[in-house]
DNA sequence: TGCGCTTTTCGTACATGTACTGAAAGTACA
DNA sequence: TGTACTTTCAGTACATGTACGAAAAGCGCA
């Protein structure tokens, strides 16, 4: 099973190669007017009817081409995701991983429908030529002598860190410019009730301006680190107050 | 504006103190009418209009009290969030931090609807009696000497994480147990080609069994402290290779 | 009392995703 | 050529979220 990239979602082939009716749409056909479709009435506009009927086809004949909505958004996230170019990566393996998990991010967070596909049941295994992401963090994780097993959850943990942040952000990107006054923009801190957090409020309103930071690079740091130092260290450091300060 | 928790989604208040007609339908009867389908029917059968008819109420009725779906699931959800205590925390600023994170992730975890409901704007803003968890650790970030700016992304990147984890694994939870087969259930890595993966396909088929394990607090602790090492370095490390090795 | 205002209620309508069903169109082999 | 089978195509139907607008019900004040 070498990805599920084949062209239809064709029941399984038949037992004795019986061919059938050629099929008139293909799927680079369905993508190209799905990019038609949004360039020129924009994401939210694209639908499975309004496709199929930009295509000229009944509705629930793209349903042969597509399993799902989700499938569709899937097709057109991964494959723009596959012309990131594999770059030359010299360096030490963390400053690897970084800048990998750094394109990762910034090949996925434009995406309207992030919330919709980047949680999907096995998306990094439809991810076609850009799998050398994924690669390319566990190896660099291994290069930095972390076990294989532990390779795998430093990937992991990147995941979701990135998959966490673009969702978070690309939420409040998304929404009208205009929601909720230009002072209450912080997507995450909006409406706090400050009476209830003194901490917070001796801080004054600085955080409603910290939103319009791009922090990925920072937190993405942060967590790669703690995780090679977490792998160099043998094992996970237990919550254990009197261990601090190694 | 100490927060949204007022009864209803009525348009501002009159200015000379009109009353109109009294609402047969509170807010606490719709969450327990919602939480009564809930139960009786399972989650996926929770619709505004099933719910409606459960009320006895027209379906646009609900749309009074009620500005969204996803308002919806936001009230049964941080409802239930503000049920957990706020416990009491001695030790170290970072594992209190680590502590209260884990009682987020945790009240959250179980939520079906995460996806609908946890990036939603200002979603921390709506917490009502939980906010102690938030202020928890940014209080705790602070106290070990981050400055306010730091305590705040501190915060920030632990709900990155958080959300993550939490979308990512629930995703997959609520796939049909037999989908794709039983060696097939990581829901990252499932459908990958190994054949363009060599350090992967190194370490034989162990990845797929790496998803059943809780990695959430092995990743946390590396977020925690990686970020603390960070704010306590005086400044974010830059991806400097000739860096490494503090 | 009645007028005007606010708030609540709800009927209708539309776009959407997709399940079900059967028709149409092609291929392989007799 | 014809028949059996596979695959593609499309029509209809249903549940859903929700926009729009009108009707109804309460309140304060003339």
């Amino acid at each position: 099973m070498a990805g599920r990239n084949d062209g239809t979602v064709s029941r399984r082939n038949a037992p004795h190669g019986r061919t059938g009716r050629p099929p008139v749409t293909s799927r680079a056909q369905i993508l190209d007017a799905a990019r038609r479709l949004i360039g020129r009435d924009g994401w939210e506009k694209l639908s499975i009817r309004r496709l199929a009927a930009e295509l000229g086809i009944g509705t629930m004949t793209l349903y042969h081409h597509v399993r799902d909505k989700e499938d569709l958004l899937l097709l057109l996230i991964t494959e723009y995701a596959d012309q990131v170019p594999q770059p030359d990566l010299p360096g030490e393996p963390r400053d690897r991983i970084i800048a990998t998990a750094t394109l990762i991010h910034d090949a996925l967070a434009a995406w309207p429908w992030a919330a919709e596909v980047l949680t999907a049941d096995g998306f990094i295994g439809r991810l076609g030529e850009s799998v050398w992401m994924v690669e390319t963090i566990v190896a660099g994780a291994i290069d930095h002598g972390c076990t294989p097993d532990q390779a795998v959850h430093v990937f992991r943990h990147i995941w979701y860190y990135t998959v966490g942040e673009i969702l978070v952000r690309a939420h409040s990107a998304h929404q009208p410019a205009d929601a909720g006054g230009p002072t209450d923009r912080d997507p995450l801190f909006s409406g706090l009730d400050k009476s209830r957090m003194p901490r917070l409020v001796a801080l004054g309103d600085r955080w409603r301006t910290l939103s319009a930071q791009d922090t990925y690079p920072q937190g993405l740091r942060a967590l790669v680190d703690g995780l090679l130092a977490q792998a160099s260290s043998g094992r996970p450091r237990q919550v254990a107050s009197a261990e601090r300060g190694e």
